[in-house]
DNA sequence: CTTGATCTGGAACGTATGGTAAACTATGCC
DNA sequence: GGCATAGTTTACCATACGTTCCAGATCAAG
């Protein structure tokens, strides 16, 4: 009986996560975001429920898409080793920046800085990302341990925890300072933890 | 012959630095600042021109208050030990947050995740800071080096990359995560970096 | 005390904001 | 083809924004 919707709700979805991602949240009006998803305002209320309500779902839509790498690593076993995983991880954040020349960062990190202070709910699904991360490192590492990949000297908590604040370190270092050798460092320096 | 400033400009600026530092640029608006500076709107715009300027003066005066820290450690020969110093600034963010309850974490991170993608002045200074932390990290361990404290096998680049990479992190997870016990990890890990 | 320069506080301005309401259009079952 | 249902579009609302302006207050010199 009903008209059906005339764009994909994923993809207009995609479109906003991008712009809130690389701009953050109160920079972004919503005309930009009427603009950048090509669709009218009433749409975007009637399918989404308000900017915060949009930027709640374009989050959780980033933390659906990249965030489930972490989780892919660990139960694909046609994977690399475990500690070539971890190296992958800041490698990718390092490619990012070189290859796609994207200064966005992490959206999960940026949304931290700019809402987890005063906005409850932001601080809690942003916590329990890092929460989840910090776990994916340590399950990496055990897993690791358990081949001879990674040496059992290794503290898979303490190491885990080490890694996400070096991870962290790097995603902001990309957002304003577009020194390679530093972002290399860093790498480096996860790859030393684990060896 | 003029009448005299009412107030004092660096209070006023102190005031205003507190604001930005705890709530970002673009969440803090202009009637937020007459009212936490206690000053009128005309006497802001004579004394700092806009909000963007007022902003940018923040900025420099909490580089001066904080970052000179860093310096003074090194020039101090009063000091405790190097290796002692670098451990304090990591012991200073974890107490920021346990002591005073501060989830403000570090004005200069924040701003760099905030503007600095989209803002060349700031990206230019946030840069600029990144680099002198990394450089007093450096000039640390290496006077740390000359009196034995810290062992000759680190190597002072890499590793203040990495001190850094990991200081980052650590006042990022005290904006949205106070749970200490992963950031004394971090510190510890700081630790075992120049052991 | 007058004068002139400067500071102050608030009113006012134009614009842009997030959000809403209503008219309009398309869809599919009867 | 009507008609109920839902999607789209447009115009609009009240508010809040950063900024400017100006009348009045306050000071120091002559």
């Amino acid at each position: 009986m009903p008209r059906k919707k005339q764009f994909e709700v994923d993809e207009a979805l995609t479109k906003a996560m991008r712009e809130f991602w690389g701009r953050g949240y109160h920079p972004t009006s919503m005309q930009d975001l009427v603009d950048c998803m090509g669709i009218g305002r009433g749409s975007i209320y009637d399918t989404f429920g308000s900017k915060h309500g949009l930027f709640m779902q374009a989050l959780e839509h980033y933390i659906k898409m990249y965030a489930a790498t972490f989780r892919d690593m660990l139960a694909n076993s046609s994977s690399p080793s475990p500690s070539q995983s971890i190296m992958n991880i800041f490698e990718g954040a390092i490619a990012a920046l070189v290859v796609e020349g994207s200064r966005d960062g992490c959206f999960i990190i940026n949304t931290a800085v700019e809402l987890a202070a005063h906005d409850d709910e932001v601080a809690e699904i942003v916590t329990d990302v890092f929460r989840q991360t910090e776990q994916a490192f340590r399950a990496l590492i055990e897993q690791g341990q358990e081949t001879g990949d990674i040496p059992r000297t290794v503290d898979a908590v303490q190491t885990a925890r080490s890694l996400l604040s070096l991870f962290i370190g790097l995603r902001i270092l990309t957002r304003s300072n577009p020194d390679v050798s530093v972002l290399q460092a860093i790498k480096s320096q996860a790859g030393a933890l684990i060896t």
